[in-house]
Parts: C-alpha cells; structure tokens; sequence
DNA sequence: CTAAATACGGACTGAAGAAGTCGGATATTC
DNA sequence: GAATATCCGACTTCTTCAGTCCGTATTTAG
C-alpha cells in the first residue's frame, strides 16, 4: 500500500552509485549489485528498462557497463519510477480516461488527484545528483509544493 | 505501485458519504453500499476498522448504522488510510527499526523517507469536511508543504 | 578466430498481499 | 421472539511482485 517496487528501489540505488562514478567509463550490472547485495539478474532488467526508457546508456562486451545519458542533475526521481513502475496513480480507478465502472459518484477521485500530482511534483524536484551528494544532506533544496483542493 | 488499497478508498468514500449527511442518526453498511456499489460485507470490514480506530461510533440492531464520531473537519485522510492501511512506507526497507538487510548502503532511503513525510503531511492536511464539499471544489485550501532534502 | 564477458529478453516459479466470500456470534429494536 | 445490524475469524481466489533460469546477441581481449 503506497509503497515503490523493489525494482523502482534498485534503479534509484543504481543510478545513484553511477552518478557517484562520472570517471568510470561504464559499470556492470554485477558490479552495481555486489557493491548492494542485490540480485544481479533482477538489477539487470531493471537497467536494461531504463536504458530502454533512455536514461543509461548500455555497452555490451568486455568492460562494457552502464552510464549516465545525461547528467545526473537533470534525471528526476519521477523519471525513474515512471521508467520502472509505469504511471502511478494513488487511487485504484483513475486508470487514463476509464474512470470508475459504474460509480461515477465517486467523488473522491478528484481530490486524491491533486494529492497525486503533489506526489508527482516532489519526485519530479529530486535529481540523481540529489541522491548523490551523501547523507548528511545539507543540500537544503528546500523545494515548496503547492495544494490546491 | 505507490497505490491506496480499495479499503481505504471505500473508507474514504463511506467517511465522505457520512459528512454528506449530518442530519442522519445512522447509515448502515448497506445504505453505503448500495450507493457506491461496493461490496456490501467488504465494506463492512473496513468501517469496523474505522470503529476501532475511533474514527466512527456503531450501533447495532435495526436502524442501526454509522455515524462520525468527530466532527468531519476534524477528521484527516491521512487518519483513515492510517487505520485501514497500517502504516505506510514509500521504501520497502522502512520498517520502523530494522533497516535495509545487510545494506546499510542504501543512502536512497533517507531522502526518500522526506518523501515519505511530504505525502504523509498532504494527507494529514486533506479533511474529510474537504472531500464532501462537493465537485467545483472552490474549497482553494493553498496548503503548503516543504521539503528540504 | 576463439573465448570470455557483457547486455538483451522471454518464460517460468514461488511468495505475498489484496479483494472478496462464507458462516456464525452478538447486540438492539420493534 | 423476529428482524436488522454490527462484529469477526477463516477461507478462497486473483493479481502482482520478486526472483530464477536459460538462451541469444554483441563487443573486447588474447
């Protein structure tokens, strides 16, 4: 319930470790997972959606790996779940134009909408480069979001 | 992905249904049924959840139902996805005290339980006054939530 | 040219959670 | 006492996620 897919989880750990590598040419999808401890095979698909979605660049052989398409600060953290999850929607119906069956009394949809987009517009204001610069985190982006019921 | 269940919609739809209609001792889980079209002992369940969590007083017996307990703008969203959601987590390691395995590497999970907070004060900030004043939705609540990464 | 390392991608299995149903117990009103 | 409710646990079904397996294509190293 509200909660990202591991895949989504992995692809941001992923990108994060790249971005904190720019020297590397290309890292491999086993060097990303041993350095996390996660499913190597799983990690793989998860970047093989990503360079699909055009955010990684892949390169296959010896040496070959995964880097950033672009700069780290310009890839937002809605990119890549949109790249991994698909579109998310906080509520179960609003499904692109089909709305509810046969309730279209479902007045909630409309509010819980907006409550979306606000979801959207933070994750949209979180870059790569975000995540990258470490914990302590004084990066104060300090990002204001507007609700409008 | 990052989705309520149908509970705490149909929670929140029989909460906005109530705030509807003030006037009425008691709505009984079949009256909101019908009206929403919702699985009549699934809904049930869930406006249980809602009484133990105080949300809602019951009555049994005929002409028996529900009623809020509180007055609906002092009622949150937040409260009611709360209550038949658990606590919700946007990272899948988030929980409560134990963290991520053996990847204390995973520096994600600190930017993203901002996140995590962003939504939770949206919600908190959404009554259920707000949802049942009705579509035009002229409400312009202009709430305001920052983020500070 | 051959072999190793790597990305690609479909099919499959198992586990977990969500959605919904069934059946019975309890309380209240008429 | 009968009808109408809430209450509540157990159960089935369905979907989705997590993870694995296996084969193919591509590039580099030697």
């Amino acid at each position: 319930m509200l909660k990202l897919t591991k895949k989504a989880d992995y692809g941001l750990m992923a990108l994060k470790f790249l971005a904190e590598h720019p020297d590397s040419a290309a890292l491999s999808a086993k060097d990303i997972s041993d350095e996390y401890h996660i499913p190597a095979q799983l990690l793989a698909k998860t970047l093989q959606q990503l360079t699909k979605a055009g955010l990684l660049k892949s390169h296959p052989g010896m040496n070959g790996g995964y880097a950033l398409s672009r700069d780290a600060r310009s890839i937002s953290a809605y990119e890549v779940i949109l790249a991994i999850d698909g579109p998310f929607f906080i509520t179960s119906c609003t499904k692109g134009a089909k709305a509810c069956d046969l309730t279209p009394s479902c007045t909630i949809k409309e509010p819980l909408a907006r409550v979306n987009d606000t979801i959207a517009g933070v994750l949209k204001s979180i870059s790569i480069q975000d995540l990258a610069e470490h914990e302590p985190a004084r990066t104060e982006v300090s990002q204001l979001v507007s609700l409008t019921l």
